[in-house]
RNA sequence: CAUGCUGCGUAUUCUGUCGCCGGUCUUGUUAAAGACGGGAGGAAAGUCGGGGCAACACAGGGCACCAUACUUCCCAACAGGAAGGUUCUAAAGCUGGUAGAAACAGACAGUGCCACAGAAAAUAACCGUCACGAGUACUGCGUGAUAAGGGUGAAAACGUGGGGUAAGAGCCCACGGCAGGCUGUGGUGACACAGUUUGCGGGCAAACCUUAUGGGUUGAAAGGCCAAAUAUACCGGAAAGCUGUUGUUGACAACAGCAGAGAACGGCCCGUUCUUUUCCGGGGGGUAGGCCGAUUGAGCCAUGUAGUGAUACAUGGCCUGGAUAAAUGACAGAAAGCCGGUAAACAAUGUUUUCCGGACACAGAACCCCGCUUACGCGCAGCCCGGCAC
RNA sequence: CGGGGUGUAGCGCAGUCCGGUUAGCGCACCUGGUUUGGGACCAGGGGGUCGAUGGUUCGAAUCCAUUCACCCCGA
């Protein structure tokens, strides 16, 4: 249960950029950096390359819905960011992100095992 | 029927599961939970005009700079809108109507430019025509007059006819064209019509410019309020030292000695004041951060009245996004419309029906309005061009 | 949110203010010469919707309006 916790303050994405570890797929990249707290946030950046506000928004949406799925998987006590990559050389809907994510949560090695 | 343009309308709907952001109420110390009810657009876009709002500035006048430019009206205001005038275009000889377009003040205030071609591109004599003169008597030369004719050019010096002349010319006359002034009539006005008079050597002001009118500057990251951590102005209180040796990286500790930190007032002492260091308490400004600004407004809907219309007025009803790494969504399944394909009927490249397929146009509020511009799916109506069938 | 700039040949730039000859320059490319061959050098040549659309004008890369893309600055 519980909300998904937000990264907000532009220093806290400069601190994860610098300090933590990133993967890189074709349509995400992720940084992972452990902030000793009980939960687990996470950050969202999309570039103004991507394109205009409503490709911004629906690329977005499409990651939290992502997260919200994996979200009881994922250990506690992180900070993540999401970076979304340039599209048209991939597929926009949800189950592709959802592997992707998955994916690459499980390689930064943050979900737990069962 | 299809394309394009113009105008009007619209901007998918329903069900299920899981979520997001405000509001009101209840519970809760807080965090939060529950219930109820709400949650993107015609352009939210571009940020091109104009305002509201806010801070600062401001005696008056001029210059400079920027913007605007037919008239009247509407509007809070505008480079916006409505109605009208003029000119041009469709359009062909004229007239009338229709539709569309117009950055439609000024080129006798000044300066500047007009490539190439052409004799000449602006107060035009190259050829030609005419007169006179000289002589070497000629397809020639010189002086002067002359815009009727001359292959050009985007543009060539009012048009036609007649008179006139050495030859010519609005030089004069008739008819016509254009421009300005004056008078009259109609109109709020732009202007139109009629009369009269003056005059006819271009164009470019999206060249400089002139005239008229308007413009204070900066923008919500404006502006106001609250206010961590750290350092600290200032205020109050308390304490105070120096030297040597030993140990120790150092802070510091122990021992011994001197003395009661330093400076000023003063001959000296006491005393007073100031300074320096540390600690405790208070405290101003200000940073991170938060709150207000900020969602009730030139508001929307309906009806009526006035007006050709934009619009205004009256009455009644309604409250309708408020986020800030930024909510308004995701997935699944139906239905309508549309698009593409398919088969049949009918006169058609189409219509109607059957079946199949389709990540359904442009696009996401960021202080708020009014406009403009641009992007774009579908439906309806009108028009231009084109095609097909009867 | 506000302000400014750029777009011309494959690449880097002039020309735009003040409109008019065939839109130039360097590198690159092609052909020929030179050399045993290559480079360098010499001679010649090709290559442009001047970002797009519309307007003003006799005439637009240039002036005006709209629009697209990119870059920079302030906070």
């Amino acid at each position: 249960m519980g909300r998904i916790h937000r990264l907000k303050k532009n220093v806290e994405f400069q601190r994860i950029y610098r300090k933590g570890s990133y993967i890189a797929t074709k349509a995400l990249v992720a940084y992972v950096k452990p902030n000793n707290l009980k939960e687990t946030r996470i950050g969202i950046t999309v570039s103004k390359k991507y394109g205009k506000s409503v490709k911004r928004n629906r690329i977005r949406r499409l990651i939290i819905e992502s997260y919200r799925l994996l979200k009881d998987k994922v250990k506690p006590g992180y900070d993540i960011v999401f970076v979304a990559r340039k599209p048209d050389t991939y597929d926009t809907r949800l189950y592709n992100i959802h592997a992707m994510m998955s994916y690459i949560l499980d390689k930064l090695n943050v979900l737990k095992r069962d």
